[in-house]
DNA sequence: TCAAAAGTGTTCTGATTACACCCATGG
DNA sequence: CCATGGGTGTAATCAGAACACTTTTGA
């Protein structure tokens, strides 16, 4: 057998989401990199890469990253592999993944690089319900994204991925209300969180506005999300283990 | 930009199930071609092939499915794209899609290929529990696709995709019941499947056996599976659509 | 002391389960 | 006429939704 590369090349990409604080609710945001060449140069496209011969998927998505926003994901799944013909007007293959920023580290990250002189240039963070037209056909690709984040929302605790160690009960709610935009009830929300066995109290509260709420951490022997049977047994780096997905919903939502 | 080609190669490889009459229960099985050649040759494998430049991932699910082993699938979707550095002595990265094979057209398709003289080599089926050690990743792979099928079930109606156009309601809780591994009561199964509005009664029955039994359509108005916001409108060609999946599970078997 | 969020209790509803029971047919 | 699967009825259970209510704080 020899050795013929191939004419299809294969790229990576990334949707990272993560909560910016609204005055009313918080809303999903992600970042965009601004093309520099054609084809499309000047749209906004998602951060991504060429898959380097040397690297394993997981590892281009966060390599291709950090490269490009700084950013480290606290939750990283692959999302879908786009192969159709005219996606790009050169043969690309792109494998999307998906991931979740918990709050407190984008201004942490993004601090950490601009002291270090290296921010990332020709990046800017979006509204994920009021995004520009992009390059190639990532406009789909971070709707079936959004899809995914909202589905997944439902039959696993994902939510955490985007709040830091500690948080209050209200904290995690708005988190699910931000991703499904609606409101959830109170009190039927902090039975259903008690009763998930994902949460620990603390003894520290929350004090400030009215009365304290009880700050709660969560239980990291439970996974963030089923991931199959292919799950990697434990993260050999520093961010998130990634296996194919438990992609079966078991809710209804949508169905 | 100078198009330089990749030296990681991009492979698609298909896990496709049907249902085997047995004497107690149906149970699963799937194709498997050995491989004539290094690497793992003499082993089994997953019917697959190379990526061509000029077709999209689905297409060359559906191509080299049909050029291995002569079948041309009743639903097709992605399921995960493999791309460990070590999965093969070379750099390459395998779309792997699963599929269904209606039962009656498993014995058609093979019958028309024998008859043209143009039958499949080196394709054996195979149960899906009891399969021998095989090629590359396979074996995670099939187990990642058997994950996902029994999840699927749960929450969607792909259990046709086994079944020929009309069919009683004991074949398809049949279907359930193989897929799942565990009986179904039959009167709750009726009762869900009824409320489902996904079936169509037809004035037609199954006589042979005992009192005779009601023969269903299924409408085909309602999808086999929510594929997200990305589904292909219609399907050009004779196969179903692809696009990504509703990977969102939503019942709980193993949350 | 009052507004507002934290937190508890209670009721209602719908889906799922278990299982008793009747119906229709082939042998 | 009876064994067997087709098909119906019904009560118990459980999760979720709705909402009234009490508690605790900062202002």
């Amino acid at each position: 057998m020899t050795r013929t590369p191939s004419d299809v090349r294969v790229a990576v990409s990334t949707v990272i989401f993560t909560l910016r604080p609204g005055r009313d609710a918080a809303s999903l945001a992600l970042p965009l990199v601004r093309r520099t060449r054609d084809p499309f140069g000047g749209r906004w496209a998602l951060p991504g890469g060429w898959l380097d011969a040397a690297e394993g998927l997981d590892a281009a998505a966060s390599r291709t990253l950090a490269s490009t926003t700084g950013l480290a994901p606290s939750y990283l799944e692959q999302l879908y592999a786009f192969g159709d013909v005219d996606r790009s007007p050169t043969r690309v293959v792109s494998i999307v993944y998906w991931a979740l920023l918990r709050q407190d580290q984008v201004d942490a990250q993004l601090a950490a690089h601009a002291e270090h002189g290296d921010a990332p240039d020709n990046v800017a963070w979006f509204d994920a319900d009021d995004l520009p037209a992009l390059a190639f056909d990532h406009d789909q690709i971070v709707e079936y994204a959004l899809w995914r984040l909202r589905n997944k929302v439902g039959y696993s605790r994902i939510a955490h991925g985007l709040l830091p160690d500690e948080f209050t009960l209200a904290e995690l709610r708005e988190v699910y209300e931000s991703i499904l935009g609606r409101r959830l009830d109170p009190a039927n929300f902090r039975r259903q969180a008690e009763a998930s066995g994902t949460l620990i109290p603390t003894d520290r509260f929350r004090t400030g506005s009215h009365r304290p709420a009880r700050l709660y951490r969560y239980n990291r022997d439970v996974e963030l999300a089923d991931r199959g049977p292919l799950a990697h047994p434990t993260p050999p780096d520093g961010t998130h283990p990634t296996g194919p997905d438990r992609t079966h919903p078991q809710n209804r939502n949508e169905e």
